[in-house]
DNA sequence: CAGTAAACTGCATACGAATGCAGTATTAAA
DNA sequence: TTTAATACTGCATTCGTATGCAGTTTACTG
C-alpha cells in the first residue's frame, strides 16, 4: 500500500500547481478546460482523490451532519433515518450517526462537536436548553426532529424544531373513538415528559372533553415494547371496569398492547376493544394488526430538516419551529364510525 | 457567536506553549499535573473542544468508520446498525452512515473514501472485487457484514467478512421440518446472487436430500416484503398442488407470506401449512406470528466485526473471514416434531 | 554531593487542500 | 493597434493539532 497520493502528487505529473489541481475539484474555481483534463488525467492513473479532512480544516466546512438517535427498535426511527441520510446526500451532506439511550447525551454531544459538523439533527432524543446553547456557541444549527422543546414565549427557540401536529392527530382520533360508540375510553401514554407525548395527550383529552367524554383509564407505556405490555395488562386487571377503546401514544406499543389483549386476555379487536396508534409504522399495516393510526409526514419532516438546515448553514437564518399536518389512517382494529 | 477557539488561544490563557495543550488531550502524553490542570481550567473557562478534524488530518486516524446499508425496513439491519454504532464507541471509533440502494455503491463508497474512513463495514449490499481492491488500496479496511465474496480458494480474501452459519442453520430447519412430518416443502428465496441466499439455500437442499425429500417448489422474494407476498401466491397458485411447509430466506418475507397466507388464502398456521423464517428479528416473537425461525448470533457478530477492525487498524492482519454459530428457534409457526 | 536518568517543556515543522493576491496570457472593444 | 477587461495561473499563506528534537527541570542513585 503506497502512501496516500495528494494534490501535490497529482500537480507534478499534470505540470501544474498545487492550486491548479484544487481548482479542478472546486466548483465554480478558475481553470481552463486543458488544464482540468490535465489534471483529471493525472489524478486518474495515481487514483487521487481529494482529501475530505483537509478540505474541511480550511474552509470550516465538514458536509458532515451529526444525528442522534436512539430506540432503533421502534420502525419509525430507522425509516426516519433512512430517507434522511437520503435527502441529505442530495445536498452534499453526511450523515455521523449516534445511537443515544439518554443518559450520556453530553458526552455525545461533546463528540459530536469534536467533528466540527455542520448541523445536527436529534431524533428521538430529549436535548437540554443548556446543550442547545453549546451547539448554538460552537455554530452548530441544531434542528430537533419529532420533538420540542418548551419554552416561554418571549424567548428565542435555542434550536429549530420539526414536528407534525401531534395534538391535531390526537383529536381526530378522539372525534374517530367517540363516533365509533365507545364509553370507557383509555389512553397509554408513551414517555410522560416527551413533547409528543404532552402533545398528544392533551389533544386527546381536550377534544374528549368538547365531546361530553373524558379519559376513562391511562396508564404509561413510555413508548416501549415491553412497558406497553405490562400498561395493557394494567388496564385490563379490573374485569368489572375494562375499556372499550384504547388510544395508545406509538404504533409500536399498540402492536403490543394488540398482542397482550388478543394471546393472554382472548380479547376480540374491535369487537370488544378498539386499539388505535400513532405514527403508522410499516407494521401497522400488517395483516394481523391492520391498526388504525395517525400518520406523521414524514417525507414533509424530512423535507423541513433539509431545508432548514440549509438555511442555517448559507443564511443567517435564526431558528424557528414547523408543524406538519397529521392524517387520520383507519383499519380494521377499530370500530366503524356509527352514520 | 464568537470564532472558534483554539489550542493557542488556551494555551495562551494557561500560560503555556500550544504543545502542552495539545498533550493535555493525548493519553499517554508527557504532561505534570499542574500544567494539565492549569490547561484544564482554560479550556473549561473558554469552552475549548479539540478540533478532531484536525487532529485527524496529522495523525492520519479520523477515528471514524464508514458503515454502508441497505433495507432499513428488515428490522434486522437497524438494530445491528445500533448495536454496532454502541460497540464501535466504546473503541472511539464513531460512524459515518451511508444508504445505498445497490446500484450508486461505487459513487457512496468514493465519498467514504473521501473522509479517510479507518474502515468500512459493508451491510446489506454488495460490495464487487474491484471496489475492494480500490479500499484496500486506499489503506482501508473492509469487513463485510453478513456476506460474503466468493472467489478462488487461492486468491487472498479482498476483505474481512462476518458471517453466521447461514448453511448450517438451513440444515437445521431442514430437518425441523423434516421431523414435523411435512410432505410438500417449499422454498422462498431471497436476492437470488446474494451469500445469504445462496448458502441457506444450498443448506437446505442439500439436507432435505440426505432425508430422502427435495425442495418441492421454489419461488423468489428478493428479501422484500412486497416480493415475498407475491411469491407466497405464486407457491399457493395451484389449488391442487399447495406446499404444507414454507421456509423463506428472511424473516421479514415470512412475516409477509403468513400475512397472505391468513389473511389472503384463509389458511391456518401451522395447521395448513408451516412457515419458518430466518434471522430471528423482535416482531418474530410477536404474538400474531410466533414464527420458529434460525437466529443469527447478532451480538456475536458484531463484536467479531469490532475485532477484526481493531486487528487490522492496529497490526497489519490480512483480511480473513469469520463464521458464527445459528441456533433454531422453535415458536408456533410451525409444527411440533414427531417424536 | 555528583552524576545520571527520567520527566517535562517549548520550538518548529508537518499534515493536505483552499484562496487572496499579483502577475501573465488571452480576448474584446475602440 | 492600443487599451481595457477577462480568464488563467502560481506563490505563499492558512486552517488547528501532533510530534521529533533539544533544552530544562526534577528525582533518584551511589
Amino acid at each position: 500500500m503506497r502512501p496516500n497520493v495528494t494534490s501535490l502528487h497529482v500537480a507534478r505529473l499534470a505540470q501544474v500547481s498545487q492550486s491548479a489541481v484544487s481548482r479542478t475539484y472546486t466548483p465554480g474555481a478558475s481553470v481552463s478546460d486543458v488544464t482540468r483534463e490535465r489534471v483529471l488525467d493525472a489524478a486518474q492513473k495515481l487514483g487521487y482523490r481529494p482529501n475530505a479532512i483537509a478540505r474541511s480544516l480550511i474552509t470550516k466546512r465538514s458536509r458532515i451532519i451529526g444525528v442522534v438517535m436512539s430506540r432503533l427498535d421502534n420502525q419509525f426511527y430507522p425509516l426516519v433515518l433512512e430517507k434522511l441520510s437520503k435527502r441529505l446526500r442530495e445536498d452534499g451532506l453526511h450523515v455521523l450517526l449516534f445511537i443515544s439511550d439518554g443518559g450520556e447525551s453530553d458526552d455525545v454531544l461533546a463528540e459530536i462537536l469534536q467533528y466540527q459538523v455542520d448541523g445536527i439533527v436529534m431524533a428521538s432524543t430529549e436535548l437540554s436548553s443548556a446543550l442547545a446553547r453549546d451547539c448554538a456557541n460552537a455554530g452548530s444549527p441544531v434542528v430537533l426532529f419529532n420533538r420540542i422543546t418548551r419554552q416561554a414565549a418571549h424567548e428565542p427557540h435555542p434550536a429549530s424544531a420539526v414536528t407534525s401536529d401531534n395534538e391535531a392527530g390526537a383529536r381526530m382520533m378522539a372525534r374517530h373513538l367517540v363516533a365509533g360508540g365507545h364509553k370507557r375510553i383509555a389512553y397509554i401514554a408513551g414517555t410522560e415528559q416527551s413533547s409528543t407525548n404532552v402533545d398528544r395527550e392533551r389533544g386527546f383529552r381536550e377534544e374528549l372533553a368538547l365531546l361530553g367524554k373524558r379519559i376513562h383509564a391511562r396508564a404509561v407505556g413510555h413508548y416501549s415494547f415491553e412497558s406497553a405490555k405490562f400498561a395493557a395488562r394494567e388496564l385490563f386487571s379490573n374485569p368489572a371496569d375494562r375499556p372499550d377503546a384504547i388510544f395508545v401514544g406509538s404504533d409500536h406499543m399498540a402492536l403490543a398492547v394488540m398482542d397482550v389483549l388478543r394471546m393472554e386476555l382472548g380479547l376480540r379487536i374491535p369487537e370488544d376493544v378498539s386499539v388505535a396508534g400513532f405514527d403508522n409504522v410499516p407494521q401497522a399495516a400488517w395483516g394481523a394488526y391492520q391498526l388504525t393510526t395517525v400518520e406523521q409526514p414524514v417525507d414533509l419532516m424530512i423535507e423541513a430538516t433539509a431545508t432548514m438546515l440549509r438555511e442555517q448553514l448559507e443564511g443567517g437564518i435564526k431558528p424557528h419551529a414547523v408543524t406538519m399536518p397529521c392524517a387520520l389512517v383507519l383499519r380494521a382494529s377499530t370500530r366503524k364510525e356509527r352514520i
